[in-house]
DNA sequence: ATTTTGTACTAACGCCTGTTAGTGATAATC
DNA sequence: GATTATCACTAACAGGCGTTAGTACAAAAT
């Protein structure tokens, strides 16, 4: 009784609707969206939706833990690496954030921006992820500055800066595509490592 | 018949309630902010607000245009001081951004992730107003890269990174000060103009 | 002293929200 | 072929939304 086959249909099902409802979250914010306009999006009536999925709170929980996942993931590889000095790790995160923006925006967007949203057990470990990945960048940047690699910084600003600073993708993203994402990534690393000053 | 003295009284009051606006809607949200919210925090019933304001989204207009005209209105004297080069003009640009980021957080972050919910000829002057002032800092940065102060870098790419970049003076401003302020704009400038290679 | 003005209140409006209950059809399982 | 599970539907709910109307009372202007 409902097997694999019937489970791989619902997946699939429900995860064009997370796909959905990422790009509205993105588009119009968590609460500005309605159930009525993401059931419209994925062609069926807001009540159907709940044939898939367990509240509209699951939905950006989901969304927002699946994404950060992915940064959690990568870092823990990085961090693995020993062909890497502190400078190479900093510059592989950078290079992937920028590329996680890139590619995967719409979920980017609404984990920075809609996590707010999270109700509470769920908000709380959210926010804790977070810090926890800062810290481990700011470590990874209090070595290299140890070993003589990086400038003499605050790394508490410099991961802040790090992290925001690919927020610029958002608008990249909407308007001028004249530039390639390799170039974007390039240009965007270069200038956050090697600075403004000639 | 109403003389300065009821005028300054109105003014103040209205001017209390778009503070208060402003830190909501950065708080929570323009969609998730209910008028009921906004008249608990400044002490009266959600129908009386209606005798200082005349709605919402003009609440949300007055927030986004008043901080906007703050940085365009920087920018223009920055382009007409003759005594600094394409260079220190960028700088400056900077330092003002950080220094804004700082001290008027709640209606900068209005203005930034809240503007979206401008109704329609707002919005659309909003947008345009935002890409002329980019296009001016670019215009800044070609000239100090002809000049040759700026490292050869791609324009458009620097002023998305640089207006990006003080973004994460919101979480500094959440959770650490054990850096002041002036520090923290120190910290950032050197950064985003040095970076991070030593 | 009377009128005008400003400002707060209560009550209510029509609309939109996320979600549940219940129904029927289609497809998979025995 | 009978049964069971999946899934989309309609109808409806309780509650919240921004806003308006009408009222009352105090301060200011005449």
């Amino acid at each position: 009784m409902m097997a694999r086959s019937t489970a791989r249909k619902e997946g699939s099902r429900k995860d064009h609707i997370s796909a959905a409802a990422a790009k509205l979250f993105r588009q119009k914010g968590f609460p500005a969206t309605g159930m009525r306009d993401l059931a419209g999006d994925v062609g069926m009536e807001a009540a159907s939706l709940y044939n898939h999925i367990r509240s509209k709170a699951e939905l950006l929980q989901e969304i927002c833990f699946r994404i950060a996942s992915t940064f959690t993931t990568h870092l823990k590889e990085v961090e693995a690496d020993k062909t890497m000095n502190s400078f190479e790790k900093l510059e592989a995160v950078v290079r992937f954030h920028v590329r996680i923006w890139i590619e995967r925006i719409d979920e980017v967007l609404v984990a920075t921006n809609e996590s707010k949203y999270l109700e509470e057990p769920s908000h709380e470990s959210f926010l804790h992820e977070r810090r926890i990945y800062v810290r481990r960048l700011e470590h990874i940047i209090e070595e290299g500055i140890r070993e003589g690699q990086i400038r003499h910084t605050e790394p508490y600003v410099v991961v802040l800066t790090l992290m925001s600073a690919v927020r610029g993708i958002e608008f990249w993203h909407r308007t001028r595509k004249n530039l390639t994402a390799s170039e974007l990534e390039d240009h965007m690393v270069s200038m956050l490592v090697d600075g403004l000053k000639k």
